[in-house]
DNA sequence: ACCTGAACACCGTTCAAGT
DNA sequence: ACCTGAACACCGTTCAAGT
């Protein structure tokens, strides 16, 4: 059992999350406990209390680990791909390959949920805005002149889009298997919404 | 304390169920617990045992409730509409909307999930299943004598799109506000996807 | 000063015992 | 036969007390 200055406060914190992690991409959302952390690191379920403002915050942090990660994967991408069209399907491809390869850790994003009243914090919205900012990046090239607005209406369409076509893949809701089907579905969502968005229509 | 014999079996288990979704409905998914549940009907916790095999079929239960309703408001939209493209931008609406009235007990169906390996019980399967049918029949008549396959597709793809939206418009993730503006991501989405479906570009 | 360990108010689930 | 109530193994959170 750990001791009193055998870490800083900054020590058990990283302590922590690591170990958290540990168990979400193992066990899942459900498999996580402050005493189950606290048992990983030695310290008494207490000590969490010192660290983190409550297991939301905890669960908060490593969301927040996940949302990095996710958007370094996107930003790469965005830096490699071609034209907008090519760029869009990528970005649609990292998502879906993300959330299959690391679904514990994925759904834990959006399984969490605040108690009622709450809001999430003005720096995690931040991470959640700089991925929407480079999918309406990939779609400018396409978007023609259009207003900004239209722009950020279509990047949420899409990603919103992309998203449920993923969470219900993960579901097991959508009666299909595989995740060449979920990345079928995906690019299909892409192009044919983006033939509209580009095309004669409008 | 209610004492043998006061309700049927059947009776009980009516009287827990509606008693449960009291309180998703007032409190959300996080408020209900078998305990709780047990209390407001008047009979201790190892009651819904004999009549629920756990609280997960008790969750799947009212679930099933909520899709037949869901079930009922798009197959009553179904009826009405004039041609295909109306009758997907209604069946979106339709979504949105009782998404919107009952969040709770809509999110609930998504917040549930079944333990590691545990899958979704057949007839459970066939309530998303009939869904997934209305949209299909929708579809039908804009998919101009293409393979089943691709509509079932399709419909997947829409289906699964405005229902992404929803989610993170429902947990504020999308930097958006309102359900008009939930509404019009959602016909963005089906009006654009179509436009590439039944368009040329196939 | 730092951390413990016990307490409090909750969970889901089981099952011997009471009526 | 039907239901209880207590037990078991868990939760998150707090805080007086120990080192």
């Amino acid at each position: 059992m750990a001791r009193r200055s055998d870490h800083s406060r900054e020590e058990i914190r990283e302590m922590a999350l690591d170990a958290a992690e540990k168990i979400v991409v193992e066990k899942g959302f459900e498999g996580l406990s402050a005493r189950k952390v606290a048992k990983a690191i030695g310290y008494t379920v207490g000590t969490l209390y010192l660290v983190f403002e409550n297991i939301d915050d905890l669960i908060l942090q490593i969301n927040a680990r996940t949302l990095d990660r996710l958007y370094a994967g996107m930003a790469e991408t965005q830096a490699t791909a071609r034209n907008g069209r090519q760029r869009m399907l990528q970005l649609g491809q990292v998502y879906i390959r993300f959330a299959d390869q690391d679904p514990h850790r994925w759904s834990m994003i959006f399984e969490h949920r605040l108690a009622e009243g709450r809001e999430l914090p003005e720096w995690y919205r931040e991470k959640i805005a700089r991925m929407f900012a480079i999918v309406e990046e990939a779609l400018m090239p396409l978007a023609a002149g259009r207003p900004g607005r239209e722009v950020a209406q279509a990047a949420r369409v899409i990603w919103g889009g992309v998203h449920g076509i993923c969470i219900l893949a993960v579901g097991n809701r959508l009666g299909i298997a595989g995740v060449d089907s979920v990345q079928d579905l995906t690019q299909s969502l892409i192009s044919n919404y983006l033939a509209g968005f580009t095309g004669p229509a409008g």
